[in-house]
DNA sequence: TACAAGTTGTACGCATAGCGTACATAAGAG
DNA sequence: CTCTTATGTACGCTATGCGTACAACTTGTA
C-alpha cells in the first residue's frame, strides 16, 4: 500500500508525514481524517498520529473534525530562497529585463520533469496568469524547460521522453525525434522560443544562466501573449536583451565566458 | 536532546525530518553531515538516514559530501495557496489597491507570533524590500500584525506580550500596557498605521479582512516609505482606499456586514 | 424514539523500524 | 606518511510506531 519503502536507510514516517501534508490540495481543502486516510492509503490511526504531530509542529490546524494547512507551510520554501544566493543575485536583472521588455521576467530551475519558478518579476496586468514562486510547469513544452533540458544530462531528457510528450495544445511538439532536434537547436542557438505549445496564446523566450563552474543552473525567461507580440518581434527585440541579462546574471554568479572576455565584472 | 517528544500520538521521526530540512538556512547553505548533526542535535547516523530519505523524496540533493535543498521544497507551499480560496479571491483587489495607491499591497495571516505574507502585489522599484510570499515578520511591530492581533483571542496577545516586545527601532512600542492600548485603538478605528516601528523609514497601514463567519482571517496592507509619504497623507488618502478594498475582499469571501448594508455585492 | 450509518477517539499488544555505539574506511592537511 | 577529520557500515537492542478491535459520539432516517 505504501509506495516502496523497500530500501535501507529510509525512514518511513517521514515519507508518510509528507504524504499527509501534500494530500491537502484543491481536491481536499478541509479534509477529515477518513478522507486523508483514503487519499494517502494509510490507516486512520496512522493519519491521526501524523496530523497530531503536524499540528504540534504548526503545519496543520484542526477546526472541529476538519483539518487545514496553516501559513507555516509557506515558510518551508523560505529556506530555499535563503540558501540560494542566485535568487537574490538575479532579482535586479529580472527587474531590469522586465522594465526593458515591458513583460514579466522569470527564473526557473529543473526539478524532475518540471521547471520550477524560483524568482519572478510580474507585469501588472489584470489578466496576468497565476504564476508564483514554486509553480511547476512541464519542462518539455516551455522555453525555460527546453533551455534547462538542452544542457541537462542525456538521462534526464531520456526520462522525460520516456514519460511521454502529451499534446498540451495543437502546437506542442510531441514526436521524440523532433523534440531531440529542438533541443539540439536550442543548444546551438543559445536560446529557445516556444509559441503556444503549453497554452494557446502564450509566447515565451528563454536563455541559460550558468554558475561559476559553467554548468547551466537556471533558465531566464520573458513571456508575453500573442496579442501583444509575435515570434518574429521576440526574436528581433527580446532575444538580445534576454541574452544580455542572462550573461550578466551568470557573470554575477562567477561565470567567466571562455569565448569572449566580459567587460563588466561587478560583484559588489 | 530532542525537544519534547513526551506526548503520546507524536511521531518523532516527522519532527526530526523537518528539523533537518529547516536546518538549511543562511548559516548553512551547503552543509555536510556533521554540520547538520550539530545544528539539529541529532546523531550522525540519524541525520544521514533522514537526508537519504529526503533525497529519495526529492527535497534535498547531494553534491559530493555537501547537501543542498532542491526547488521541490518550494512546491510544498503551493499546496497552501491551492487550498485557500482567499488568496485567489484577494488578488485582483490587491492589484487594484496597488494601482490606486502606487504602492505595494499585501495580504498576511497570523501564525504564532508572526504575520506571514500569503499574497502580495509588489511595486516595481529597484530598492524594493525583499518580501515574498511566506516571509514572516513579527506581528507586534507591524500594521498587519496589529490588525490580526486586535481581533485575535486574548491568549494569543498575552503570549506575544509574554515573549517580550523588543525595540526593533527607537519608535517601537515596547510597553505592554501601551501595546494593549494600541490594539484597543486599532479595534475601534478599524485600521492600523505603523510608522518606523519595525524598520526605520518603513510606513504601513492595514485593515482587517473577514470571512463569511465574520472572523478576521487576514490583514490587508499598503506599505510605503518616509521618503514617499507620511502618516498624515496615509490617513487621508490611503485609509479610505484600503478599507474599501478590505471590505470588497471580505464581501467576496461571503461576509455580510451587519452594521451597514453593502451596496456593491459582486461575486462574479 | 430507536436504529442505522458514518464518524472520530482509545486501548493494547506485537513487530520492526529506527536508534546510537562502535568500528571501518576514505580524503586531505601538514 | 601520519594525523586529523570527515563519511560509510554493521549490528543488536529498545521503544517507537503500527494496525486491529472496540468504544463513544454524531447525524440522518424510519
Amino acid at each position: 500500500m505504501a509506495s516502496d519503502p523497500d530500501e535501507r536507510d529510509f525512514i518511513q514516517s517521514i515519507e508518510r508525514g509528507f504524504a499527509v501534508l501534500l494530500a491537502f490540495d484543491e481536491e481536499r481543502v478541509n479534509p477529515n481524517l477518513a478522507e486523508l486516510a483514503a487519499a494517502t492509503g494509510l490507516s486512520r490511526p496512522a493519519v491521526r498520529r501524523i496530523l497530531l504531530t503536524l499540528q504540534r509542529l504548526g503545519y496543520v490546524r484542526a477546526s472541529g473534525s476538519r483539518w487545514s494547512l496553516t501559513p507555516r507551510v509557506l515558510s518551508i520554501g523560505q529556506h530555499y530562497s535563503a540558501s540560494h544566493a542566485m535568487i537574490e543575485v538575479a532579482h535586479p536583472h529580472l527587474l531590469d529585463l522586465s522594465v526593458k521588455t515591458g513583460e514579466s521576467a522569470s527564473l526557473a530551475e529543473l526539478d524532475g520533469r518540471d521547471a520550477v519558478y524560483v524568482a519572478r518579476v510580474p507585469v501588472r496586468r489584470i489578466m496576468s496568469i497565476n504564476v508564483s514562486i514554486g509553480t511547476r510547469i512541464p519542462a518539455f513544452a516551455t522555453s525555460m524547460g527546453r533551455v534547462l533540458l538542452a544542457w541537462a544530462p542525456d538521462a534526464v531528457v531520456d526520462e522525460i521522453i520516456a514519460a511521454g510528450l502529451p499534446a498540451l495544445t495543437r502546437h506542442t511538439v510531441t514526436d521524440a525525434d523532433a523534440f531531440r532536434g529542438v533541443l539540439r537547436q536550442v543548444r546551438s542557438d543559445g536560446w529557445s522560443i516556444v509559441a503556444e505549445e503549453l497554452e494557446i496564446g502564450l509566447l515565451s523566450v528563454s536563455a541559460p544562466v550558468r554558475d561559476r563552474s559553467g554548468e547551466v543552473v537556471a533558465a531566464l525567461a520573458s513571456s508575453t501573449s500573442v496579442g501583444r507580440s509575435s515570434v518574429e518581434a521576440i526574436r528581433r527585440d527580446v532575444v538580445p536583451l534576454l541574452l544580455d541579462a542572462a550573461k550578466r546574471i551568470s557573470a554575477d554568479l562567477g561565470y567567466r565566458s571562455s569565448a569572449q572576455a566580459d567587460r563588466a565584472v561587478t560583484p559588489p
